[in-house]
DNA sequence: CGATTGACGTACG
DNA sequence: TCGTACGCCAATC
């Protein structure tokens, strides 16, 4: 349809919601967030909703999110620097080249958590 | 409305 | 174990 339809839930508002959810501190994968969702497949889509998540007016912590092993896939659309790594750290994580040491302590499954 | 995109994940060599 | 190739699916242009 052209017109678009009167969703008051989007794919990337559900996400969104997931994301407000994760515990300071901690993280989670794209891949974690879209299987919560029901869509396990469409981790790509996450990624997407988080790039579209600085125009959203709520403050959505997408430095929280990750990919599966836990790098910080993401940085790049943080700022020019290490902005999301500051942000982490200053969360009480430790990061080594990008890379979340204990990633899978730091690790919060919102299919476990938030069931 | 069709083609492209993408901050991933899994499979395969 | 590491690197490369492909599939996914919804939003954007």
């Amino acid at each position: 349809m052209v017109v678009p339809t009167n969703k008051h839930h989007s794919f990337f508002e559900e996400v969104f919601e997931v994301v407000k959810l994760i515990p300071p501190g901690r993280v989670t994968s794209y891949g974690a967030i879209a299987r919560y969702l029901g869509t396990g497949k469409s981790s790509r889509m996450v990624g997407w909703a988080m790039n579209s998540s600085h125009s959203s007016t709520e403050n959505i912590p997408a430095h929280r999110v990750v990919n599966r092993i836990g790098v910080l896939t993401g940085k790049a659309h943080f700022g020019p620097g290490k902005e999301m790594e500051m942000l982490l750290v200053n969360e009480g994580l430790e990061i080594e080249n990008d890379q979340i040491k204990n990633f899978k302590e730091k690790y919060w499954d919102p299919n476990v958590d938030l069931l």
